[in-house]
DNA sequence: ATAATAAACGTAAATATGACGTTAATAATT
DNA sequence: AATTATTAACGTCATATTTACGTTTATTAT
């Protein structure tokens, strides 16, 4: 959406970002009794796997702000909106998900709370602040999405929503290349012990589809016969009667996940590992 | 410190609290231009192991409240404070650690926000509320300490602190059962893969005793003898020259733990185990 | 038919784990 | 001074897992 507004010290400025519209939101407000926690928010680091490319992406939105035909910022942040007083901390995650992509039951994950005094406080960030409605010392929670890069639609027209590969982002506004980071580290750690990394790619995918993403992920090389191996042996990698269409080269045997059989399967090995 | 406040519905309030008095405090706030901020909080965990009992143990202080000769408000809390408005989230930890056991510089971790918008709604909480300044929609930040319970002498007068087995907890107030649940869950999965048991541990140690504690905190046996062998074999269980002294039995080698060799030691492994 | 390519399978050594039996050192007791 | 009780500490073997490679097979393109 573009807006035009006059508030804070700047005069005439065209602003553009990722929350619904102050028409749609009054309403909402007015309708449902929100209210807006001004100094709590929650930011979502989306990461997004293309299986095609093999890379992993986060997902992220042009904070663009311009008064008197100076563009005062242009850069990226990550989705974000103020938790409102009615709802949970995870239904605020959810529903800036569904905003900007329309996504909902999607795997996420409240990973960390970043609530540093200066954590807002570049030039940028107050140009901008000054334009919103929101305080100088507010506190994020951030949480992590994993989908399917493919699975969003960015033709949405408003919102000025991109995918960056997780290793080569911008400088972005806030401090939310510190909340990627930190979303990423996550990441690595989790998806060696919890089988989350099936909620990157596609529901039928091949031995190296899964050894890839792990390499995209870990950043290392893996022995793929090794790999394959330990993959086949799990009761719950479940072979299809279907091979991969359309390569040039033979086609792979495809895989499902199965998180019933995990689920019944699993059971916490109290592995010391120091 | 006992406290008689008058505020709210209720006239005349005997209240006990661990928190810094209320004359302290404003002189602070006029002194630092310290602020609370007054819907954000941070809550502590405070786990500490007993080697002798070998309990694993949480600390919590005593919320008191009487009106009239009434007891309005009688049980446990965590330990906790708002956020200053020039203080990181971690500033906020280590300030409500010291000032509960004047102890610094132990380990700490954020685990998780909790920001339900019914967390602190039921009667008692109303309540306890009433006489505080602060807002039922209270966004909390949860951290957990690891320490000794022999570091902390409770014989400070004014905090009615207590310590209790973590496995054998009262109903407290707020919704401190499930933050400490969450606290317990983290530091069970945590000290698999983290040589953080030996936070809880005095400096010099016996193989059993970290058995034992690995045993208290995971509610598991463990085979001593591979146990006895996991460990002695790591570079960084230093034996030293010393034994126990004062046991009746055949008295056991004490070690210690360096985290000097293990950091140097430490490479990431990559090993996949889902 | 043949070549090129990637998928898929195989093997052996090294390492780690789990289950259990045995020995050694010390303090208390006689 | 010898004996006993108790806990610390060491040892062994079978099995499972990991690592490091070599080999075969199925498919498409030529």
């Amino acid at each position: 959406m573009v807006l035009s507004i006059k508030s804070g010290n700047i005069a005439s400025v065209k602003m553009t970002f990722n929350k619904p519209n102050k028409t749609t939101n009054i309403k909402k407000i007015r309708f449902m009794k929100a209210e807006k926690i001004l100094n709590i928010s929650v930011d979502c680091v989306v990461f997004g796997y293309d299986v095609n490319t093999k890379s992993l992406n986060v997902l992220l939105i042009n904070r663009f702000l311009e008064s008197k035909g100076e563009v005062l910022v242009d850069d990226y942040v990550l989705t974000g909106y103020h938790v409102y007083t009615h709802e949970t901390l995870d239904e605020t995650a959810t529903r800036v998900l569904k905003e900007l992509t329309g996504l909902t039951n999607q795997y996420k994950k409240q990973f960390k709370a970043f609530g540093n005094p200066d954590r807002l406080t570049n030039e940028k960030d107050l140009l901008w602040i000054k334009n919103e409605e929101f305080n100088t010392r507010t506190i994020t929670i951030a949480y992590y999405f994993l989908l399917k890069t493919e699975d969003v639609s960015l033709n949405n027209g408003n919102d000025k929503a991109t995918w960056f590969p997780v290793n080569d982002l911008p400088i972005l506004g806030f401090d939310h290349n510190t909340i990627i980071q930190e979303a990423y580290e996550d990441l690595k750690e989790k998806c060696l012990s919890e089988p989350i990394i099936f909620k990157l790619l596609p529901d039928k995918f091949t031995i190296n589809d899964v050894q890839d993403l792990y390499e995209s992920i870990l950043g290392i090389e893996i022995d793929n016969r090794n790999f394959r191996r330990k993959l086949i042996n799990k009761k719950y990698i479940i072979a299809l009667d279907e091979k991969q269409v359309g390569v040039s080269k033979r086609p792979a045997q495809l895989y499902m996940f199965s998180l019933d059989i995990y689920n019944k399967m699993f059971q916490k090995n109290y592995l010391i590992s120091i």
